[in-house]
DNA sequence: CCCTTTGTCCAAAGCGCTTTGGATTGGTAT
DNA sequence: ATACCAATCCAAAGCGCTTTGGACAAAGGG
C-alpha cells in the first residue's frame, strides 16, 4: 500500500493525505481522522527511503563501532547503547551501527556523512586529540561526543569527571593509610584513561608520595587482565596494599587474585573499582561489598540522546556540554592496610 | 556533490557514471577508471536514500531490541551483535536497531517491514510458538531466527543444542554421584529455557530421580539472582549438592553464595554453568576453574549473518538451519559431592 | 453586493538515484 | 556496398514521498 493508493481509496489527494498523516494544521480534523483510520486499516506506513529522500531528514543516528579493536562491542558499549535507545525511541529515532573492520575510522565516518543515512552521530572513546571530532566539526555534521577531547572547534559533549573520581578514590586510600597504591587503567591514549591517571597522580603528588611506574597498568578491561596484573603486583616488594580497578570486569579479576594469594579484600589489600553500573553485576552484592566510584554509563547514554535531540532541533553545540560528578561509594573492599600475618 | 554534477564534470551522462560506479559491464574500462578517479577526487558517494528508493534494496538488516524487558540489551545481545557485525561488515551491510518501548513487539516488526528500511531481519529469543516468526513468514519477509520455535512455516534458523547441553551436564553430575541437582534457568516461555529444562528433566528421569520443583528456578541472568537463589537452595533440607547455572553472570552469584556459606566449589557444592564465551569473563580463569557447557554466542552471530546473506542471495529458507552441538568442558567446579564437615 | 480573508484541498515539481529502451559508432560478414 | 552486430553511451521514466504555489468555496467587512 502506497500513499497514492491510500489517497485514491479516500478520494483525496496525496498532498492532503500526507499532510493529515504528518500533523500539518491545514487539514480538517474530521478529514485527518478519516485518513488516520484508513491508514491503520490498510496498514499503511510511509516508505522511509522515499520520505527521507524528499525531506532530507533521516530519523536515525549513526554509531561506528570498531569490532576488532579492544574497545570493542563490550558490556560498556551495550549499556551505553541501551541508554541511548531509551531516549531515542521516544522520538522514533533508531540507530545505525556501522561496524568497522579495516580500522580506517575516518573514512567510515566520512562515508556515513556523505551517504546521508543518518542525521547525526555519536562518537565515543575520544583520544586527547581526536581526529574524528575534527572531521565531523569541519563537515558541519551534528554529533555528540561521549567523553572529552582537546579539539578547539565547538562541539557538544558529555563526560564524567574521571579525574575527580580517581583523585577521590586515591585520596581516600591515602587517608586510610595506604602508601602503595596501584592502578589498572584503560588503554593509553584515550582521554578517560589519561584523566584517571591524572587524578591518581595528583592525589599522590599532593602527599609527596613518589609514583612507581610498575604500579600503573594500561590495558583493556577484563577479568583476565585484572587477575594477571594483580598477581604481578603482589609479587613485587613492596607490593601495593590497594588497587584501583578501571572497571568492574577488571575488579573481578583483581579480587580473584587477591583471594588466591590468601589475602582478604579490604584488609591486606584494598580495592576500589570504577563502576559503570551493570544491571547484572552489582557492586554492593559482592562479598565483600565493593567500594566504587560510580557513574551510570546507561544514564549517560540517555542524556546524550537528549543532547542529540536538542542539537537536531537547532540548538547550537557551544552550549551543549556537561561534566558529571562521580560519587565515591564506600563499602567493605577498602579499609586501612593490614600487615599480612606471615 | 551529486551524480548529476559528477556526470557534468566528466562530460558523461548520469547513466554511464552510475553504471561505471556500480560495476556494470557495458562501460569502457578506461571510462570506468576515469569515473572512479573523479568520484574519489570529489569525494562523491551516492545518497543512500535515493539509491535505495530506486533499487528497492537497502543494505541494512533490522533488529528489534526490547529495552525494558528482562531480555534487554545485555552482554549476550552485545556479543551476538558483535558476531553479526563481523560478517555483515564484509558486505557493507549495517544494522538498524529499533528499540522497543511500549512492548508491542509485533507492531514494531510490522512497521519495520513496511517502512522498507531493512532488507531482512534477525529475531532472537523465540518463544515456543513465536508470533513474530508467524508474522514475518506470512509477510514473506526474509529473516533468520536465532533459536527455535514450533511454527510450521518454513524459515531459516540457527540454534544450539540447549537440551543436549543440560542433559549432558546433568548426567555428568549424576555420574559423579549427585542426587540433588538444582537449576537456575532462563525465563519461562523462551524456547531455550524450555529446552534446557527438558534436558535436565530427561537426565533425571532416566535415572528415576524425582524432580523437586523447589530446585528449579526461572529468571533472568544476573549475578544477583544467582546469589539469592543459591542462598535459598542452601537453606533447604536436603540442599542441592550441585547447581546448573544458565549463564556466567548467574554463575558468579552462585559461586559467591556457595563461598559465603563456607563451602568450596566442586566439593560441598558443584556448579556447571552455561558459557556464552564472553571475552571479559573467562571460565577457565576462575578459581576454581568453572566447568561449563560452552557455545560461543558471538560465533552464532557470525554464522547467522552468513545465513542472512545466503537468504538475500535468493536461497530458500527451508534449507537453511543448523543445530550446534554444545561441548561440556570439565574443570574444577564440578566434582563428586562431599559431605559438609559439620 | 463586491472584495478580502480564512479554511481546505489539489496538481505538479522536485529529492538523487537506477534502469529501460534506444541511438550511435566502428567493425565484420555477406 | 549493404546488412548486421557488438560495444558504448544517453535521454527519460520511474522509485514514493514532501512541499510549493495556487484554486475554490464559505465567511466576514464595508
Amino acid at each position: 500500500m502506497k500513499l497514492k493508493e491510500l489517497a485514491e481509496q479516500l478520494g483525496l489527494s496525496q498532498t492532503t493525505v500526507s499532510r493529515a498523516l504528518n500533523g500539518y494544521p491545514e487539514v480538517n480534523e474530521a478529514t485527518r481522522e478519516r485518513v488516520n483510520k484508513a491508514a491503520l486499516k490498510f496498514g499503511y506506513s510511509a516508505n522511509a527511503n522515499a520520505r527521507r529522500l524528499a525531506m532530507g531528514r533521516v530519523g536515525a543516528i549513526g554509531i561506528v563501532v570498531p569490532i576488532h579493536s579492544s574497545e570493542r562491542f563490550g558490556p560498556h558499549t551495550s549499556e551505553f547503547l541501551s541508554g541511548l535507545a531509551e531516549r531515542l525511541s521516544r522520538d522514533e529515532i533508531d540507530f545505525l551501527i556501522t561496524p568497522l573492520i579495516n580500522n580506517d575510522e575516518i573514512s567510515a565516518y566520512r562515508r556515513l556523512i556523505s551517504s546521508k543515512r543518518v542525521d547525526a552521530m555519536i562518537v565515543s572513546h575520544p583520544s586527547l586529540v581526536d581526529e574524528r571530532v575534527a572531521v565531523l566539526t569541519e563537515a558541519q555534521f551534528p554529533f555528540v561526543l561521549h567523553g572529552r577531547t582537546n579539539i578547539d572547534a565547538p562541539h557538544a559533549w558529555l563526560d564524567i569527571d574521571n579525574k575527580g573520581a580517581f583523585y577521590q578514590a586515591t585520596s581516600h586510600l591515602l587517608d586510610l593509610g595506604h602508601k602503595h597504591i596501584a592502578m589498572i587503567d584503560g588503554l593509553k591514549g584515550f582521554t578517560f584513561s589519561e584523566h584517571r591517571e591524572e587524578g591518581y597522580r595528583d592525589a599522590l603528588n599532593e602527599r609527596s608520595i613518589s609514583i612507581d611506574p610498575h604500579f600503573i597498568v594500561h590495558d583493556c578491561f577484563s577479568d583476565e587482565i585484572g587477575f594477571r596484573e594483580t598477581q604481578r603486583f603482589l609479587s613485587l616488594r613492596p607490593h601495593p596494599t590497594a588497587i584501583l580497578a578501571g572497571s568492574m570486569m577488571t575488579a573481578l579479576g583483581v579480587s580473584r587474585a587477591i583471594r588466591a594469594k590468601g589475602y582478604q579484600l579490604g584488609k591486606e589489600v584494598s580495592i576500589i573499582a570504577h563502576d559503570d553500573v551493570f544491571p547484572y553485576l552489582n557492586a554492593s552484592n559482592m562479598v565483600p561489598a565493593m567500594t566504587t566510584t560510580r557513574s551510570s554509563i546507561r544514564a549517560a547514554g540517555t542524556r546524550i540522546a537528549e543532547m542529540l535531540v536538542r542539537l537536531l532541533d537547532g540548538e547550537t553545540p557551544e552550549t551543549i556540554h556537561e561534566v558529571w560528578p562521580v560519587e565515591l561509594i564506600l563499602r567493605q573492599s577498602s579499609g586501612p592496610p593490614v600487615i599480612p600475618a606471615k
